[in-house]
DNA sequence: ATTTTTAATGCAATCGTTTGCAAAAAGGCA
DNA sequence: TGCCTTTTTGCAAACGATTGCATTAAAAAT
């Protein structure tokens, strides 16, 4: 059996005054005594007084909580955005209601319903890997409530941007293979329709432009996450003899691939090296220790934040897009 | 600028008749005629009608929402306990707020608070490693809020528990480790106040009993996570020469034990013999990949989320506390 | 002592939904 | 048509907090 929580009435009511007051002492409003604010707050503290959010959320059209949608929670980078979103948000007074659309556009459209039902206040989203329809967004945007992506974006809408130069982290560890005097680099990309994908590509192709190594198609394999290594294990062996590097987009399909390669005879970084993206505590815990590169998770969080309560606060203020680019850097480890 | 959603009063003013006449329409009340109700549905259909939680919410002092706290989310088996959560919640109509503690007991109050702010209708908890002070979940018992825990349980609370048959699995394993040959097992514990540490304590002591090996107290260190394998590496090596098997209450200390152990020149399993507990992806992909029990973590999540519910749904049935307890299965692999 | 000014409080409507009860409309039957 | 049921609808008060405006109490000035 649910207890009466007190409210602004009860103690209204004990003290024998009005409801108004108590709000306006609670909130330490200027034309209140000191000696009723005191009062107040005593009596206050005594019951154990807290505000009713829903309550205070429907009468400010304010509820103090952002959304954050998120594909998979439990990769290291999404916890390390995570980290960074709730720092910032629970500093700056506003909770924090995190959902995971597991991939799936659906879900996500679900999940986004669901944060609009809670009435918060703005919301960020990364979005899910099968997204290639935008309209949930839209309506969002067109509802006047602020949306912030970060990490996977959506180009088709004009938004705030917080994101990783995939490009150049992409150019600079496929640079650093050919270094390592790779010329035969595979290629394990995310879906053309993915930004981090094409700017991973990109950045591999520009490396080995400027190093002047032929560009092979059939190097670049559409496959990043390691069930799709094993379902593309053909493939991939095929490939092998010829290749003697490999980058994938991620480390999972990098590990994936390395393990594939190590079953059958391969030796990394010997006949071939391999690189991932990203930098999961996996990568250095894998043997050989994978060569990768750092994103700025709880920046690219931390920053998030920091646009979407500067939209949220200043609602009559037109803002132009805005893109925030977080550069990331190399961590070359013993598999190249 | 935010939007004025539509709302039951514009959605009756528009048809001309009461507020109260369209919410019972929406709700498919049995005494509106069928010719109103689908005017109305047709209207809100139309207007993109979607009901306000914080006023619902208000009214009728449910939210429909659960909360969630959980120490990390970044670990497997609380991602999927989460996946378990959701999937049973989200099909029962329930939404779900999840907070992490950060394995920090301030940041759980916190969190609490928070949850009970927002009005959920009940909580489940899994207890962060430093919670060694309960008044904040007993705060929450006494106004009634139904909470149940999983994994990490509180054991001075009377509630409902869903848990992993720790002792069985400890046992299994390091029966295991026996057979295989190993005299001389190092456990690397939780802090003894966590009942799942004490549990696999438990579970180890008794297998070493059963197959009649003398039990040695200082084989047993206080160790459970990649940090501390760290900063105790010394004391881990004195022991090193003596012993032939390692059984560490989780994967990530087991993994960064048999790190430590092979960089300093012991082969694993050769020289020694390495288990962890939780089945975490990365078990298979270190290498040697590593034995490990495995916890039924969906399984776990939507267990906790059927007997919430069925608290929350029957407020006046008075249950006694349950718990429910989940077996775990053997993983064994080259590690041992 | 009376008026003016200022400080402190109260009133009442509002946010969007629900719900017990009263009222009206519709249907049945003589 | 009149009366009685039964079906449909409306009224108004909640839920807990906020806020513009009116009002009262207290202090200052005349």
């Amino acid at each position: 059996m649910k207890l009466h929580q007190v409210s602004i009435n009860d103690i209204a009511r004990d003290l024998g005054i009005n409801p108004s007051t108590v709000s306006r002492a609670l909130r330490d409003h200027p034309s209140i005594s000191l000696k009723t604010k005191r009062k107040v707050l005593e009596m206050a503290e005594r019951y154990n007084y807290r505000p009713n959010i829903l309550a205070m959320g429907l009468r400010k059209r304010s509820t103090k909580t952002i959304g954050l949608i998120i594909p998979e929670i439990a990769h290291h980078f999404f916890s390390s955005v995570i980290s960074g979103i709730e720092e910032l948000a629970y500093a700056s007074g506003y909770r924090v209601m995190i959902c995971q659309s597991n991939e799936d556009q659906s879900r996500e459209a679900l999940n986004l319903m669901a944060l609009l039902d809670h009435r918060v206040d703005g919301v960020l989203v990364s979005v899910s890997k099968n997204t290639l329809d935008f309209d949930h967004f839209k309506k969002v945007m067109e509802q006047g409530v602020p949306i912030i992506f970060f990490d996977r974006i959506s180009e088709e809408l004009a938004t705030d941007r917080v994101i990783t130069n995939d490009y150049e982290g992409a150019r600079m560890v496929t640079a650093h293979l050919i270094e390592r005097g790779c010329r035969n680099i595979l290629h394990l990309a995310a879906p053309k329709y993915l930004l981090v994908g094409k700017e991973r590509l990109r950045g591999y192709r520009q490396a080995l432009y400027e190093k002047q190594i032929e560009m092979r198609e059939d190097l670049i394999l559409q496959c990043d996450n390691s069930q799709q290594v094993s379902e593309m294990q053909h493939e991939i062996l095929k490939l092998a003899p010829g290749i003697d590097g490999v980058f994938a987009v991620n480390d999972f399909t990098a590990i994936a691939a390395m393990q594939l390669l190590q079953r059958n005879g391969y030796t990394v970084p010997g006949n071939i090296a391999i690189a991932g993206f990203g930098d999961d505590p996996i990568a250095s815990i894998v043997c050989p220790p994978l060569t990768t590169v750092e994103q700025k998770g709880y920046e690219i969080g931390n920053e998030s934040v920091r646009l979407l309560i500067q939209r949220i606060e200043n609602p009559d203020t037109e803002f132009p897009p805005r893109t925030r680019v977080f550069e990331s850097t190399l961590k070359v480890r013993e598999s190249s």
